[in-house]
DNA sequence: TTTTTATGCATAAGAAATTTATGTATGTTT
DNA sequence: AAACATACATAAATTTCTTATGCATAAAAA
């Protein structure tokens, strides 16, 4: 059984829930983070996740630490208030997103 | 309040999805029809539909029947055998997606 | 009666968010 | 010695949209 397929859109709002309750991650945690959580069922590669994160800091939504352990160099993210208030956003968003497609999925039949 | 955004990649499985009810449909039929069971929340763009119908055309799922009505003409789809199928196996990747980022956003915490 | 709105299709340019491929470097396991 | 895990990064290509524009007929509104 293959993995999930990633929804276009769905993977910065990935980043800040995870951050929302871990205070600070750094890139290759969150990638093992979502492999644990999802059983294996979604994968986020480099490619993705690394260019999601420099946006996501450009944007002022993520701040950066770096801190060496074990001679290895990290890049800690941590949410921003800006960031913060956007998480919300973006869970909201998601939520409807959901929501939306549940409608279409199984529609009501109209009573009329 | 805007309408909500469309995640890339859904689009197509919409468009099955109705299909799979409906015989037939046509492009216009389809955008307001998104609208109607969506009660405004879903927008398709032609910008969106009509690549996406044509390329579901290129790929063998859908095909094309025109239809004169009123003096206007109508460009009717419906599934294919191989459209029926991709039908299912889509609608059980976005159900996979669903359930992939619900596991993500309420994580149950584990009892070890 | 002229303009707007609705119906119906289409494409092109650009943007956004990925995938795939590749590169660097250290540490651990086989 | 080779393979795998850890840790970051970027570049090219692809997918999938948005935004803008165009054509055409018909109905409704101004």
């Amino acid at each position: 059984m293959s993995n999930s397929k990633l929804y276009k859109g769905s993977l910065s709002t990935i980043i800040l829930k995870l951050l929302s309750k871990e205070d600070k991650m750094y890139g290759y945690e969150i990638t093992q983070r979502v492999k644990e959580l999802t059983k294996g069922e979604l994968k986020i590669t480099e490619g993705a996740l690394y260019p999601a994160l420099h946006k996501l800091e450009a944007d002022g939504l993520l701040e950066v630490e770096m801190q060496k352990v074990d001679n290895r160099l990290r890049k800690y993210y941590k949410l921003t208030q800006k960031g913060t208030t956007e998480t919300v956003s973006k869970l909201q968003e998601l939520e409807r997103f959901m929501e939306t497609m549940n409608g279409l999925m199984n529609p009501k039949p109209s009573l009329g």
